[in-house]
RNA sequence: GCCGGUGUGGCGGAAUUGGUAGACGCGUCCGACUCAAAAUCGGAUUCCUAUGGAGUGUGGGUUCGAUUCCCACCGCCGGUACCA
């Protein structure tokens, strides 16, 4: 549609009119507890949306997908009686803004608020009922103050195995701790260990991170580098426990727990020329066919243990895994490995068995090290093929499969006082045993690593931590000296140096005569790790969120009513979260344990090809262009109209265009307004089932059917004999004021209304006017439709039965045939079964 | 491989506890209005060898009756992958 066409409603000049308002007036302020016009009597919503990262790119039509969504369960709550809290921020931390910097010397920060400043007038322009006072930026000095706040928390805590929570340091001081002891239980450690290590960036990257930016043509290695990480490993079991009362997609659930994947099993000991070397095995049972044992190469006993006729070719071989990454390792699945020459006792039998090393055990996993059983491990069977090495069968399969390579359960053979046990028993009694020997035990074991916090970039916030230059011992910077912000500088490109840009503000960095700082910066994560919470108190200066904020928008056990947003954010983003939340639940900042209570994954809008929307693709859908060309409202309608909101769909402009149709038509209807207009039956009837069924449709976020129902009282209206009848018109614009508040707001103005709609409550049904005195009851002969009857609601099961039989069409189906049954659902239809 | 999701007209998608398959919208076709067109309004639209028959990915099962429940497959999408 062009700019010079007719468009069916003045949507260009009423929309801005609305938002103007709207804006002026603060109508959608959320008062806060303490405020004079807060009433604590309402019940509280918390409905949140995945705040976006601001890019240049500005808007696409994704983020008001789920943003409209949250929008008109927002607005519907608000009606009926809710005190809403739907805000809105700017997760603006992020590598473009600085990539972007280094290539055009502009301060990221410059960028960041000229890309937020559109990203807010494009959301503003669809008309969303966010409160804008409560606007959070994580690149707000004062936002910043509290993520490093937060930080410290975690720097100046650990975990209790005990209790089984977080705990002060201060604690261990009092009992007279080292400062070294200390520092390797804090929940923020330093941490050296092999890590993706960009030279052409400058940075480290996350483990998922690296194939993207290999794309991009940037260069990855590992690299041994001293890291700050977060020991959120301490949190697994909880953060698989707590999964389970929330209101989730089963999906992202599952997505979590195999993330977190914990495993069941024991640690075994054994000696190897000397040394004892602990190897974990979701297997125990298998032990009497464990016949040779692997070591990770990076496993810190290789060297002491290989014999000096294997020396160098182990070493050859150490220096070949440690260039490939994790990835490159996983993608080749043919085996390798080396023989150290040296031999570990099996603790069960005293057999001498081969250590060797290969790239199929990872260091990061369990010990690092396994007990190899080929017979009934794919791998191992694998390996030990291919090096010739013996396999010895210890599970009798069940069935007649063979029993080399089963991992199935089976029975115990060959294995001692094993033998003739399930699986199940032998894990148990073989734990017991190796209890009772001293030579292992039970053991619960995560894939779950220790979270990478380290960051050598610009634009981050900085690590309130300092150095000492004589002991070379960190510490906590005061919180008085919160927020620490990065200095202003000219060149922050990377330097090749591990420390960062940082490195290069010598005076920001030498904090005393004594101290420099720590030159890292936190992850984007940080500070989405923790917003929803700030919008609750955004202007606190004393804390990160009042107590009395946090008691009324918290709730008890889960923090936001609602959480909706994308896939992408199912496992780092929410786990990370939830992490950050448990810590600050359990140093008692936080009655809740989790941050989400129901969470809903918007599915990806497609291009009109079925594809990705992409630049290359030119299929990519401009927001901007929808608004100008149809108005805020359509877009919104579409967006809801397209199908179920989790579900994947394709953009169809022509879709756009119907729901446009569609608004033009209920803007029509105020033309056929009259005084003496009565609603007919029909109408009333209609009328009420649609605020039922679009009131219990938004509560189930099932948007596209609320419209659909909407679309069919329209034409009620449309219908009805001597015009639209002003009253009912009215209560129809509240119904669907949440989908298109400009259009209801400027028809309820037309109608001489000066209250907003959106301020007034959400209308009750009457089931009196829903109720007819007729239903159509389906005759069927041997399940098939054959005839339908229109009878009294309440005629009786016989009459009913009697009617149908006397049906000209069921005679005529039935003859020649025995009746052998009838079945009679009262007020629904009758089934004539004969042959 | 494993985990999760999903499969319905030409298209996006509806369908309560098992009870009219295809609501609503798009597209297409026909008609009204118009000199004409756009817009708008009304009607039709699952398929077929058509007074009937078939039909919700495929094949079975339960049932008077299955898109819905059970079993076994197949396709597509997403995640994950030598995790011991």
């Amino acid at each position: 549609m062009s700019e010079t066409q007719h468009k069916p409603f003045p949507f260009d000049v009423f929309e801005k009119e609305w938002q103007d308002k709207w804006a002026a007036e603060k109508t959608y302020r959320t008062p806060n507890p303490g405020d004079a016009d807060f009433d604590p009597s309402k019940p509280k919503y918390f409905v949140l949306d995945m705040f976006p990262y601001p890019s240049g790119a500005g808007l696409h039509v994704g983020h008001p997908e789920g943003y409209t969504a949250t929008d008109i369960l927002g607005r519907y709550k608000r009606m009926n009686g809710f005190n809403v809290l739907h805000p809105m921020g700017w997760d603006a931390f992020g590598l473009p803004a600085e990539q972007y910097a280094i290539k055009t010397g502009q301060h990221p920060r410059i960028t960041t608020e000229a890309n937020t400043k559109n990203f807010k007038e494009q959301l503003q322009r669809l008309g969303f009922a966010y409160d804008w006072d409560r606007e959070v930026n994580t690149t707000d000095p004062e936002y910043v103050r509290w993520t490093q706040w937060i930080f410290l928390q975690l720097y100046n805590s650990y975990y209790c195995d005990d209790c089984q929570k977080a705990k002060p340091i201060s604690e261990l001081e009092a009992k007279g701790w080292t400062q070294e002891q200390i520092d390797d239980v804090r929940l923020a450690f330093i941490h050296e260990a092999p890590v993706n290590w960009s030279p052409s960036m400058g940075t480290v990257l996350a483990n998922e991170e690296v194939e993207e930016w290999k794309a991009k043509g940037e260069t990855v290695e590992r690299r041994p580098l001293r890291q700050w990480m977060l020991r959120i490993t301490k949190y697994a079991e909880r953060l698989i426990d707590d999964l389970e009362p929330l209101d989730w997609p089963d999906s992202i659930k599952a997505l979590q727990r195999n993330w977190i994947g914990k495993s069941e099993g024991a640690e075994v000991v054994f000696d190897v020329e000397g040394n004892d070397i602990t190897v974990f095995t979701t297997r125990p049972d298998t032990l009497f066919g464990a016949t040779y044992m692997v070591l990770a190469p990076e496993h810190p006993l290789v060297s002491e243990i290989t014999t000096t006729e294997n020396k160098e070719r182990v070493e050859a071989y150490i220096k070949t895994c440690a260039s490939k990454s994790d990835m490159d390792r996983g993608l080749d699945k043919e085996k390798t490995g080396e023989p150290t020459g040296a031999f570990a006792i099996n603790p069960v039998n005293g057999e001498k068995i081969p250590v060797w090393i290969a790239d199929y055990v990872m260091m990061g996993y369990g010990s690092g090290a396994i007990m190899a059983v080929p017979a009934h491990d794919e791998r191992d069977f694998a390996f030990a093929k291919k090096f010739d090495l013996s396999i010895i069968q210890v599970v009798q399969p069940k069935g007649d499969t063979d029993w080399q390579g089963y991992t199935d359960h089976g029975t115990a053979v060959n294995s001692g006082f094993l033998d003739g046990l399930s699986t199940w028993d032998a894990k148990a009694k073989m734990i017991d045993w190796l209890e009772s020997e001293n030579k292992g035990s039970r053991k619960i074991q995560y894939k779950l690593r220790d979270w990478l916090f380290s960051r050598q970039r610009y634009w981050g916030e900085p690590f309130p931590l300092l150095w000492d230059k004589e002991t070379g011992q960190h510490s906590a910077l005061p919180e008085s000296e919160l927020p620490l912000l990065q200095p202003e500088m000219e060149d922050f490109k990377p330097t090749g140096d591990p420390r960062g840009p940082l490195l290069n503000a010598k005076d920001w960095i030498n904090y005393s005569e004594t101290c420099t700082r720590e030159t890292n910066t936190m992850p984007q994560w940080a500070g989405s790790c923790w917003y929803y919470m700030r919008y609750c108190d955004p202007s606190n200066t004393d804390r990160f969120i009042s107590k009395e904020s946090e008691q009324y928008w918290g709730g008890e056990d889960a923090f936001v009513d609602l959480y909706v947003g994308g896939t992408e954010h199912a496992v780092l983003h929410l786990l990370y979260a939830r992490f950050w939340h448990k810590v600050l639940h359990d140093l008692g900042h936080l009655d809740s344990v989790e941050p989400f209570k129901k969470l809903v994954n918007q599915g990806l809008i497609l291009g009109e090809d079925g594809q990705k929307m992409s630049k290359s693709l030119g299929n990519v859908v401009n927001p901007d262009d929808v608004v100008r060309d149809y108005g805020a409202d359509s877009l919104r309608l579409y967006e809801m109209f397209m199908g179920p909101l989790e579900q994947v769909k394709p953009w169809q402009m022509k879709g756009v265009e119907g729901v446009s149709r569609f608004l033009a038509k209920v803007w029509r209807l105020q033309e056929k307004l009259s005084t003496d207009a009565k609603p007919s039956k029909a109408l009333l009837k209609v009328l009420h089932e649609t605020i039922k069924k679009v009131g219990e449709d938004i509560e189930k976020l099932s948007f596209n059917t609320a419209i659909s129902q909407m679309m069919i009282c329209t034409k009620a209206f449309q219908d009805n004999e001597g015009g639209v009848p002003a009253a009912e018109l009215t209560t129809f614009l509240k119904v669907l004021n949440p989908f298109a508040p400009h259009l209801t707001e400027e028809i309820n103005l037309q109608l001489g209304h000066t209250e907003l709609l959106s301020e007034q409550t959400w209308p009750a049904y009457d089931e009196q006017l829903m109720i007819e005195s007729e239903a159509t009851i389906i005759i069927q002969v041997n399940g098939k439709l054959r005839a339908k009857l229109i009878v009294p609601k309440d005629i009786s099961k016989d009459e009913l039965e009697a009617l149908a039989l006397a049906d000209e069409n069921v005679i005529k189906q039935t003859e020649g045939k025995t009746l052998r049954k009838v079945i009679v659902i009262p007020g629904k239809l009758v089934n004539i079964v004969a042959n």
